[in-house]
DNA sequence: CCTATATTTGGAATCGATTCCAAATTTGAA
DNA sequence: TTCAAATTTGGAATCGATTCCAAATATAGG
């Protein structure tokens, strides 16, 4: 059975195209009569509007689509629940890929946009660069997310990083650490500036260079463990490590652990997102939580006002809350 | 600076549309020449051709969707890791969508498939029944990978759940274990088959209906505690536990400590999937593991195969082999 | 130089849903 | 019953890329 068109559900109703049409977008101009029949005929032919041709007809497709390296983080799950939830109540669909931090693959989901298979984009931790980012945000609606590079022209939703990383350090500083380490990832824009503001605090507790020690790698378990290990054999002894995310966090406490040292006694740990992994810690983690879903959900609003409304100016950050959590892993 | 079309490349390059469009799709028969001046005025007009044109005229899209509750799992990303770059060999873009469990949202998700948005459809855990899944996958290109239910007209890309369970079940048995419990989740088909397995590995070993605890419930970490401290209360000790996920496992190795025995020497534990947790676990697990990446690509394989291939028959099961991962978490 | 063949080109028709305009029909008031 | 206004309807034009066929041009062989 191929599929029905428009046509054939006239031709079956007995009605034109157009009244069918009308029908199909609950046009208030249809009788009674007409729309029972057309709607008889819909259900017998099993018929269902093709999109392409709608989408081009009516220069939009009500679908949009968020990017992102991976898609295992917490983080990243939590804030497209956000965006789903959130554009479902506008009527969106909304789509998800990861790049694998591929900017070929990344080019190839990028030109959906440019081709009008979806009207909006959220970046989560893009691969191209922020000029890249920023020339395609002049000519369509693009948003971006938690990953937000530190410059002139930044938009988009997060947390303030620097701050929060902040202020977890500054809460190390005044529970009593003196020997701070950071376990930190540059690669990621989030990344830097949690490392600015490590030391920022740091600097402001007058702390000398050789008591932040820095180590920086990837942000999951393993390498967790490897720069735990790193900073635990060379140089003298931190007394505590603040980490760039959760999950390095659970490596740094299971090789703090590994090497018969305490945490928090002989070691304090933080780290930072408050994902299910602190609680999965031993002890649970210190840490900062992110209002994901939340940012989820506004950068979905975000992008909707610049994909409907025509002038909307597109500068400017938006920062949502933080939050300092006091677990086990530092003393109180 | 409005969007350019076919007419306007023509016009710029002095050639007509045909010319273009043979141009864009890398046709033989255009001379040198006539590919320059194209090529020349799609780059100064900045032009992209229009996905839904082109998908409408071609009737089809090179885009396929994957459903799945959760991203949140390992398992599941994965799977669409391996999904994604099957996908990309073959020129496909692979979008994701989580429904949250949400059958409506599954519709409207579903509805891309039959209204042409997309080629294919691969399913990880539906919401709607198989009975459902299975007129779907009458008419439209269909692909169940992982959660695929026992029944008459399965078919799909997954490990043999049973198999697997009864395996490590007998792992269990053959070390000396005897009071065994499980943690099931009889909420999916996966969960039913393991559940299946487990019985029958016990069945087989004579073991007695009360030397078989079962309790059932989600599966995620704090599902794990509260299931744990449930089987810890009631009833007598069991001395090993399979649950049904590491995330469970972890949550049970954790409970298991807090309440002062000691994994696995009072009682062992096992997981299944062999995620990041399962390392994670003080001891590490003895688990299933399942070749998500490879379930992936063989998945979509077998969809590319239902989109490509006309009468390609749509019936069976394709098991792929899973491992017995013996780590601390049980005796050796 | 001329015909036969191969290569390249132009442009109309097409895909299917929407929308606009004019025409047809209904409704209501007088 | 009649006319004006309101409601409903039909159908052609439209969106933009592709494709097919015929026409034009180029190439080669004799």
């Amino acid at each position: 059975m191929a599929r029905a068109t428009v046509q054939e559900v006239a031709k079956t109703a007995g009605v034109s195209v157009g009244t069918v049409s009308r029908v199909l977008n609950g046009s208030p101009a249809v009788s009674e009569s007409s729309k029972e029949k057309v709607t008889t005929a819909i259900r017998q032919l099993n018929y269902r509007p093709l999109a392409s041709a709608r989408d081009l007809r009516r220069d939009r497709t009500m679908r949009i689509l968020a990017l992102a390296k991976n898609l295992n983080s917490p983080v990243i799950s939590e804030v497209f629940r956000g965006v789903g939830d959130a554009a479902a109540l506008s009527g969106y669909v909304s789509l998800i890929a990861p790049t694998s931090g591929d900017l070929e693959r990344e080019q190839q989901l990028v030109d959906m946009l440019r081709n009008s298979s979806v009207d909006g984009l959220i970046l989560f931790s893009p691969t191209m660069s922020d000029d890249d980012v920023e020339t395609l945000a002049e000519q369509f609606s693009v948003v971006q997310v938690c990953e937000i590079a530190d410059s002139e022209a930044a938009f988009g939703v997060s947390i303030d990083d620097r701050q929060a990383a902040f202020d977890i350090t500054r809460h190390l500083i005044e529970t009593g650490y003196q020997r701070l380490a950071m376990i930190g990832n540059r690669a990621a824009r989030s990344g830097r500036l949690r490392e600015a503001g490590f030391r920022q605090a740091a600097a402001e507790a007058d702390l000398s260079p050789d008591q932040m020690l820095f180590v920086e790698g990837d942000f999951d378990f393993h390498a967790g463990r490897r720069l735990t290990r790193k900073l635990l054999e060379t140089g003298p002894l931190p007394d505590a490590v603040f980490c760039g995310s959760d999950t390095v966090a659970a490596g740094c406490v299971r090789e703090i652990t590994d090497a018969g040292l305490r945490v928090p006694d002989d070691i304090a740990v933080a780290g930072f997102d408050d994902s299910v992994q602190a609680e999965m810690c031993i002890p649970e983690l210190t840490t900062i939580r992110q209002p994901a879903y939340d940012m989820g959900q506004v950068a979905f609003e975000s992008l909707l006002e610049r994909m409907t409304v025509a002038g909307a100016h597109r500068r400017g950050r938006l920062f949502l809350p933080h939050e300092l959590v006091v677990r086990g892993s530092t003393k109180a």
